[in-house]
Order: C-alpha cells, then sequence, then structure tokens
RNA sequence: GCGCCGAUAGCUCAAUUGGCAGAGCAUUUGACUCUUAAUCAACCGGUUCCGGGUUCGAGUCCCGGUCGGCGCACCA
C-alpha cells in the first residue's frame, strides 16, 4: 500500500555535502531518510544499486538481501518510481557515498518511462505536451525552468526592497490597450458582454498611482493575438512598474540596476554568455537617441525632423513597405529597427522616440516631436520600455485621437481611446515614470535560451485533434 | 498566415535504387555480494503520424491533411 505520507530528513545534496570526507568503504552510524525518483539500477544478485533523483540532486542507494527488506521488489523497481528509503550512510569500496538502505516504500508508480536513461526525451512535441516528464528526463530543462522562476523571485525582492507596492489589475478588459496589439476576445455570459484579455496593464496602474499608491508594479501574464514563433507565446510575463515623482531618467537608472541584480542574483554573476557569445548585464548601460543610431547606422543625417519623403524613401531602399499613413516619426522608427535593432548586443538604452509611436509617454520639453522615452536592447531585442508617463489629459486625448486615425486608416493594433482613463488624468496624475519588462525574454537571456517555450513551464501548443471540445 | 525541414517499437535512432521493418535502452524472465548508462543471456515489443494515389511491390515516390522545429511576416 502507498503511505500517505512519508517521513523525510535529508535531501540528495545535503547527504554529498555533509559526508564528503568520508572514506571508501567506510560506514556511519548516521541514519537518513531520502525521497525521490529511481532514475538509475543496477542489480547485482544478492546486491543492488540505484540512483535516486530528488529536487536537490542525487545520491545512490545501496540495497542488499542481508540488510534491505523487500530486497526482491527493490531490485524488480521501476525507472521513475517514487521511493523512500531510509538507511545509514556510507560510502561503497568503490567510492560512491550512498544510502545503505535498511527500510524503503514505494511512494508512486511510474507507468510511462521518462525516454531512454541516456538520450532521455528529444521530440519536442513530446516534451512541451508533457513537460513534467520532460522535466525529470532532461536535466538541462529543468535547470532552465528553475532559472526562470528565480528570476521572478529576483525582481520581487528587487522591487520590495525599492518600495514598490506588488498588485493585480483586471485581465478581463472592456477596451484592450496600453501597447499596441491584436487581443484575444471571450464572452462574459451573465453581464452577456464581450471582454478583451489584457494586453497590457499600463493604464490600470496609472489610475493607482493617480490613486495615491505611489510606487506600484504588477508581474503578470499578458496576452497578445500574435504569431508564434521561438521568441513569441500568446501569453507571456510582463513587469510593469510605476514610480510617482521619477522621470524618465530615473527609470533608466531603476532598469538597469534591476535587470543587473537579478542576473547576480540568479547566475551569481552579471558577465555570462548568450548563445556562445559573451554577455555582459553589467550596468550601467549605453544611452543613445534613436536618431543618433539610426544616423550613424545609415551614414547620414537623419531624425524626426527630416522630410518624410525622404524617410520614406530610405525605407523603401531596405525593402520595408511604407504605409501612407506613416509620418516621419513612425518612419524614423521603423529605419531604427531595420537598421540598428539586430545589432545591439550588449544592453543599451535606446532614447528620445518620436511621438508619433510613443501615444502614451510624456513629450520632450525641448522637442514636442520626441518624448521622454527609451527602450532598453539586449542580444538584438527589445528588452524594455519606459517612459516619463504623460499625465496631459488633454494631450492624452489628442494621442487617442491619433490613434483612431490610424485605426481608421486600417492599423488593426492602434489603441483605442480610453475615456475612463482619460477621467483618472483629470483627477491628476503627478509626474510619473512607468517601465515594462519582457519578463520572458529575461529569463531567456538568463537562462542561456534561444526558444521563449524552453522558459515558460507549459507553453502554448496548439491543440490536437479533437482535444478541448466542450 | 507563407516557405523549408521533420514524424519508424514505450524512449533514442537505423533501414542502400522502391524489394522480408532493425538495433540500443526500457519492460518481462534468468545469472551475478561493490555497481556507476553495471554486465551477460533470453523473451516481448510495429496502424512506419493520418487519408488517398502510383506500382507486381511503398517507411522510401506523388497529392491532401495533422502536429512540431527553423526562417519570414506580426510583435515583446
Amino acid at each position: 500500500m502507498i503511505p500517505y505520507r512519508y517521513e523525510h530528513t535529508t535531501f540528495a545534496r545535503q547527504i554529498q555535502e555533509n559526508w564528503a570526507t568520508l572514506d571508501a568503504g567506510a560506514e556511519t552510524a548516521d541514519e537518513v531518510s531520502v525521497a525521490g525518483r529511481v532514475m538509475l539500477l543496477r542489480v547485482q544478485g544478492k546486491l543492488a544499486f540505484a540512483t535516486l533523483r530528488d529536487s536537490s540532486g542525487e545520491v545512490q542507494l545501496f540495497a542488499l538481501s542481508a540488510v534491505t527488506g523487500e530486497f526482491d521488489e527493490f531490485s524488480h523497481l521501476h525507472l521513475g518510481d517514487w521511493i523512500g528509503a531510509r538507511g545509514v550512510v556510507v560510502r561503497t569500496k568503490r567510492g560512491e557515498i550512498s544510502v545503505k538502505v535498511a527500510s524503503w516504500v514505494r511512494l508512486a508508480e511510474a507507468r510511462h518511462n521518462f525516454g531512454d536513461k541516456w538520450a532521455g526525451i528529444s521530440d519536442f512535441d513530446v516534451r512541451y505536451r508533457h513537460r513534467e516528464a520532460d522535466l525529470w528526463a532532461n536535466p538541462d530543462s529543468r535547470d532552465s525552468l528553475q532559472r526562470r522562476f528565480a528570476v521572478l523571485q529576483a525582481i520581487r525582492r528587487r522591487c520590495w526592497d525599492q518600495g514598490f507596492v506588488e498588485v493585480e489589475t483586471p485581465i478581463l478588459n472592456a477596451i484592450a490597450t496600453g501597447a499596441a496589439a491584436r487581443p484575444f476576445v471571450t464572452h462574459h455570459n451573465a453581464l452577456d458582454s464581450e471582454f478583451f484579455l489584457r494586453i497590457a496593464p499600463e493604464l490600470w496602474l496609472k489610475r493607482l498611482v493617480v490613486g495615491g499608491f505611489e510606487r506600484v508594479f504588477e508581474l503578470g501574464r499578458v496576452f497578445r493575438n500574435e504569431g508564434v514563433s521561438p521568441r513569441h507565446n500568446p501569453e507571456f510575463t510582463m513587469l510593469e512598474l510605476y514610480a510617482a515623482y521619477w522621470n524618465v531618467a530615473d527609470m533608466m537608472d531603476f532598469t538597469e540596476a534591476l535587470v543587473s541584480a537579478v542576473a547576480l542574483d540568479v547566475l551569481g554573476t552579471t558577465d555570462t554568455t548568450y548563445q556562445e557569445r559573451s554577455f555582459s548585464f553589467a550596468a550601467p548601460w549605453p544611452r543613445r537617441s534613436m536618431a543618433d543610431l539610426t544616423s550613424h547606422a545609415l551614414g547620414e543625417d537623419v531624425s524626426v525632423h527630416t522630410p518624410r519623403e525622404h524617410l520614406a524613401q530610405l525605407l523603401d531602399d531596405r525593402g520595408v513597405a511604407v504605409h501612407e499613413s506613416w509620418g516621419a516619426g513612425r518612419c524614423l522608427a521603423e529605419l531604427f529597427e531595420a537598421t540598428c535593432e539586430q545589432d545591439l548586443w550588449d544592453p543599451i538604452f535606446v532614447t528620445d522616440f518620436p511621438v508619433e509611436v510613443s501615444p502614451l509617454a510624456r513629450r520632450r520639453a525641448d522637442d514636442p516631436e520626441l518624448t521622454e522615452r527609451f527602450e532598453a536592447y539586449a542580444a538584438g531585442r527589445e528588452l524594455a520600455n519606459g517612459f516619463s508617463e504623460l499625465n496631459d489629459p488633454d494631450d492624452q486625448r489628442t494621442r487617442f485621437e491619433e490613434q483612431a486615425r490610424l485605426a481608421a486608416a486600417g492599423d488593426d493594433e492602434a489603441m483605442a481611446i480610453d475615456e475612463d482613463y482619460i477621467r483618472a488624468l483629470e483627477w491628476g496624475l503627478p509626474p510619473t515614470a512607468g517601465l515594462g519588462v519582457g519578463v520572458d525574454r529575461l529569463a531567456m537571456l538568463i537562462a542561456d535560451e534561444s526558444n521563449i517555450r524552453e522558459i515558460i513551464a507549459f507553453p502554448t501548443l496548439k491543440p490536437l485533434p479533437g482535444a478541448g471540445a466542450v
């Protein structure tokens, strides 16, 4: 009979560490009980050796017919079975730290095997659809996921330490706003209303600042109805954080400190490698304006004040289709993406985004066509986005109206006008800076993974035919 | 959404030009008192992803579909 609980005293790694100096062939009187899965089994007549793995690591179990209860059953365990075993710590003649099993009990049966004991499970479909088996069969899978969870913990610790309150905001929204993306649609039966799954918590969080929460963060799932790729999962985790009285420069300081602290927490260093290329999270990160970087890449000076038609021509030269609704700002941003983005390896802040592509960011005092906004890039991709928040309700209305014009012109990712949010700004939002970090992207960098699915416990997969019907 | 590639035993993988579908591991059985992916022996194990087609004959060639990987597009 399978017991309802098990008295577990010691982890595998503790045994390896605490008895590290034990001599080969030596036997202690120290009794421990361990629990985990049987990963390997080597039966040799009246002796049997099992490799037990728990969350901390592995330890060998040493069973003898003369010592171990139910020895015959022990030697017939299946790979993958959970067992608990009690006995004294010994080191075998061949030098392996072991628990000499006096008594043991099966805690769960593994009816399916965990793949080839050397090669594990490599089929992506099996690995992602049965991640629980993948995590046991492939230690690398568990390591990467552990790093992802450690990233979450490190982010929370850092935010708490800086006086931010962790909050929650609605996932079901009457309008999907706060970012440029296509939403998922769902339906509430009793209210007989359409809802959109949030694409960003941004506007709710700023409403909390209006309400008096001066420093808030939310570490939450957002949903975007877009293509799936090695860098995109339909639901992903975003850190959003708002600090009253800060501006964009304060937020850049915070961002580089946060990310390098997370790397230090999880990896023990800020200098690592990503995809076999050296990579450093170390602060400070360079700060360069979008116009500067783009001009440098192009070999000619461009800015948001360059005639729109010239920027459009430069885009056309590079094979980028220019939409007629794009102004100079959008064209500059597109040029930046086409010429610079991929080459930004170590973290860098790109600053001074055009107002045209930044509908929620505050204008620069010295140039109303630019905003106090940055994006952090790393390993050729966007890692974070932040800005001084637009807190002028009249300007916000103007920006939303511009978005509405884009929507009318066929841009299905333009933001909707959010009257409730404008009204919130009319109650008064103090000077505030905000930050958004793609946590999955950060986890990929820290876990050195190129596929986002590796750092998501259960990535979104297409349902198999016949599955999911209600 | 488009393109390229892949799917063979529970797992990892073979299979020549279109010619009897195999191995290792796992499972089962046997031997073995210090193994380390233990070893040795024996047995078992198949809708070759699904559906059509060509052919005397298809894992292999053709068409359609499913799921996945990568790239592009979209995007974070």
